[in-house]
RNA sequence: GGCCAGGUAGCUCAGUUGGUAGAGCAGAGGACUGAAAAUCCUCGUGUCGGUGGUUCGAUUCCGCCCCUGGCCA
């Protein structure tokens, strides 16, 4: 190493991938064998109550090895990218300050994105606002909503397509508590900085798409039979919670909240959620395509955890931890 | 066995007054800055059940056959 000074920052350790390709017993695994803590990236983890469904690892498994950022929010609280920044750094230091090396685990990219690169100071989220808008585009259209964007900020409005509404809200929401333009914001100072950690990133990427969807229709069938109805009856019979929330929009308990009104026949229902499970592991392995600084593994390669032990081994012990 | 209704994309179906066909769902690819398990974009050739006939031309009309449902025996 003639040129580049030595990397002071401590190490830490992304492990991405699909949902249903093993994360959590490969990180536990690790866990074992390393001196690691875990930590989730799962924004419906963090939702307490949302347990079968959402293939939350069970309560032995998380006394065993614990995992901070699991089941720190009510579901009637939506969470936040931003708010998992902070809420990760902070566990992270809490690892390091025990000497261990944090590994986090899970599978929504926009946290890991927002966690390694940092995310524009932005005004946070506004519900009033929200529903006026929301209001407004009821009466209106969001075509409408998008046209006044496009006279506030064309730049944000050639991104943002007519159609979709959330990025149009949430464009039209930072504006008006800003007073800037969402351009403005982007190109601003965030919290962007570096983050303080010396990262390995390991990602989960099947390679047989076929087989990770049938163990998805397998663990869905397993969930049922787990009780994941009476889970998601359990929530509704609180009163407070409805199907607009982010909790109640995850994967699984929407079409459960649907079935349970009525919507339709637990055939379809069923089928509905294994199709937007394995949407959700499209989604997500389309993610993980563009983190190109990753190091691709198969799953479904008997050798897989061996050789993620061994890079972790590579990687703490050059790291002296 | 008789009558009726169907057999069109992986599934559910639409359609062509005869010029070889298109939606939804599923699937694939992509985007992604405080809802992200969210939200949004792009992608549709399939012996139009088989076989004869009429026709310049049949998936479309006619005959026969096969299959599926229903009703009657």
């Amino acid at each position: 190493m003639p040129h580049a000074a030595i990397d002071q920052r401590p190490p830490a350790i992304f492990l991405m991938g699909p949902t249903a390709t093993g994360k959590t017993a490969l990180a536990c695994a690790l866990a074992e064998r390393f001196p690691l803590e875990l930590v989730s990236v799962d924004s419906a983890l963090v939702y307490r109550g949302l347990d079968v469904g959402a293939a939350k690892p069970d309560a032995d498994t998380l006394r065993r090895h614990p995992h901070a950022l699991i089941d720190i929010r009510d579901p009637s609280q939506p969470y936040s990218a931003a708010q998992f920044r902070d809420d990760a750094l902070a566990a992270m230091q809490a690892v390091n300050a025990r000497g261990k090396v944090p590994l986090l685990v899970g599978g929504t990219g926009l946290y890991f994105r927002a966690l390694e690169h940092g995310l524009s100071a932005m005004p946070s989220a506004n519900p009033e606002i929200r529903e006026r808008l929301r209001a407004e585009a009821e009466r209106e259209g969001w075509p409408v909503l998008h046209a006044r964007l496009a006279e506030l900020d064309p730049e944000a409005a050639a991104r943002i397509r007519p159609s979709d509404a959330q990025r149009i809200q949430r464009a039209l929401e930072a504006i008006e508590l800003s007073g800037r333009t969402l351009t403005a914001l982007h190109a601003g100072a965030g919290n962007t900085a570096r983050l303080p950690y010396r990262v390995l990133k390991l990602a989960l990427i099947p390679a047989n798409r076929e087989a990770l969807r049938d163990r998805i229709a397998a663990r869905f069938d397993a969930m049922l039979a787990a009780g994941f109805l009476n889970e998601v009856e359990r929530l509704r019979a609180r009163g407070d919670l409805h199907s607009d929330l982010p909790a109640m929009r995850a994967v699984g308990y929407r079409q459960a909240w649907e079935y349970l009104d009525g919507a339709c026949s637990s055939e379809d229902f069923r089928a509905r959620a294994v199709h937007a499970t394995r949407q959700l592991a499209k989604r997500q392995t389309t993610w993980l395509r563009g983190e190109l600084d990753a190091r691709p593994f198969d799953p479904d390669r008997p050798d897989c955890g061996k050789a993620v032990a061994a890079a972790v081994a590579l990687f703490v012990g050059a790291n002296g931890a």
